[in-house]
DNA sequence: AAGCGTCTGTACGCTATCGCACTTTGAGCG
DNA sequence: CGCTCAAAGTGCGATAGCGTACAGACGCTT
């Protein structure tokens, strides 16, 4: 059975046999595993080390990224030199969208704000299977669209919400990511993530430490409680995160995600 | 000459004949002649009335737009109703992205801002021109690019910039869709595409009007200095304008943009 | 065990923006 | 010509977040 999704026909679908799902990222698990076995002998796993810098601004891309236990930031600038984050994705995801959609540069960075692994496509070959393989070109443009989804929401986070709110949605993308209730990170690190004080970060976490949320010490979270994050979070996480189910739910086996 | 743009090869230069400088639609414009010749059937002009809504959240897409003299914007909203603009076009683009590269829903309004015409193609039609006509598939794709800069730019400018400055950008990019120095638009009617109250933008209006830089009444707004508007505005106006024309720039003929 | 650098806590004044309530103004219409 | 209502002006207290400065605490290194 075929399913359309946009002009795309893909035919992935969740009865049909998946990439083993001990590839960690979610994206290439949708894929049929004829398509994965396809494309696999073009995928290099690598280490990412934190505030690695996977691409400058403006610079052409050379690869796109599907992290499996790394995660990356895309960070926009401002002219004196704040900078912000606009979108971020791990195993959920892939880095590198404009290698297909554009001119392959754009003005922003991709840097890891959590190390980890993930799997390199060099973009020549995301070209060509992005011509000759449906189902590849298919989640691609299916994550596009939650990723536009995702900077969309994020517009509006940072204009109505607390920081204490966006720090919970924070946390909770960053768990949904890795997998883990400890989140190597300082307050400092994620004012730069948020575009705030370091200091408006320390008294959010203390707020949530004091209600028992969270527990930290230096650079290290403890998520106590997801379900009071939930609460305390914005609706932003949990709008962005209905959007990615609704589109990609589907060709995304229930026990992985 | 071809010129590669992403994965797709187009083939439209400066100096092929374009489709006639009367389509006002700078997207449309762009195309070759020959592919405007294809396509131009299965357009039809439009009007546009104030506060239409083309389409609401969540709803299938049945059409694309190409505006002429009207603005559109798109509209995020929050659980508790309030709404703010994630990005915005008039004749320098398109509303319907989503309907080429995802499944056609998507969480939020497209909005008519500004009365006037647009050219409304079908679903079905822009799908069977998307897969036949890959100079047509090439300028909606480089025009995603240029929206995803356009939102993107927006996170850093609602977290980061006075509403001053935020009102200037808004003017400007109004002037460049319209391509005229009265903006017919109310204070309130700004403040619910900012995300504001009504009385920052009275505040913000009148401390430009002081500077000389505009002069309103009752709905109706002048710009009297753009340079000084420019001046004036934060540079977010400038890099997605900058980026917009580095992405697209080289498509459409100097006067006309 | 001491030292050092990084991370976190605290404090204080400042500014932008909000929320609300009320007034004034002006354009269009009968 | 005056009425009416929406648009814009004004005022004021509340508050979230900023900028700055400094102090304390933890953990790694030597």
């Amino acid at each position: 059975m075929q399913v359309k999704a946009g002009i795309i026909w893909i035919t992935i679908m969740p009865k049909v046999e998946k990439a083993s799902s001990k590839i960690q990222n979610l994206l290439l698990a949708a894929l049929p595993k004829s398509v994965f076995d396809t494309i696999e002998p073009s995928l290099k796993l690598v280490d990412l080390k934190l505030d690695e810098v996977l691409w400058e601004m403006d610079e052409q891309r050379k690869h796109i990224y599907f992290p499996t236990s790394a995660m990356i930031c895309l960070l926009y600038e401002t002219e004196d030199g704040e900078s912000i984050e606009v979108g971020m994705t791990g195993r959920l995801g892939m880095v590198g969208i404009v290698t297909f959609i554009g001119d392959a540069r754009m003005a922003k960075r991709a840097v890891v704000m959590n190390p980890g692994q993930a799997y390199v496509m060099k973009a020549k070959d995301v070209e060509k299977f992005f011509e000759e393989i449906p189902d590849f070109q298919g989640i691609c443009m299916l994550y596009t669209q939650t990723l536009l989804a995702q900077i969309s929401q994020n517009v509006i986070c940072n204009r109505l919400h607390s920081i204490e709110q966006q720090l919970c949605r924070l946390l909770l993308i960053i768990n949904d990511n890795l997998q883990t209730t400890t989140i190597h990170m300082t307050h400092g690190r994620i004012s730069n993530i948020l575009g705030v004080r370091r200091e408006s970060v320390s008294a959010a976490a203390a707020q949530l430490q004091d209600e028992g949320l969270i527990k930290y010490t230096r650079g290290k979270i403890e998520l106590l409680d997801r379900k009071g994050l939930l609460v305390a979070a914005c609706e932003c996480y949990e709008v962005v995160k209905d959007q990615y189910e609704r589109i990609l739910g589907k060709y995304i086996s229930q026990h992985d995600s």
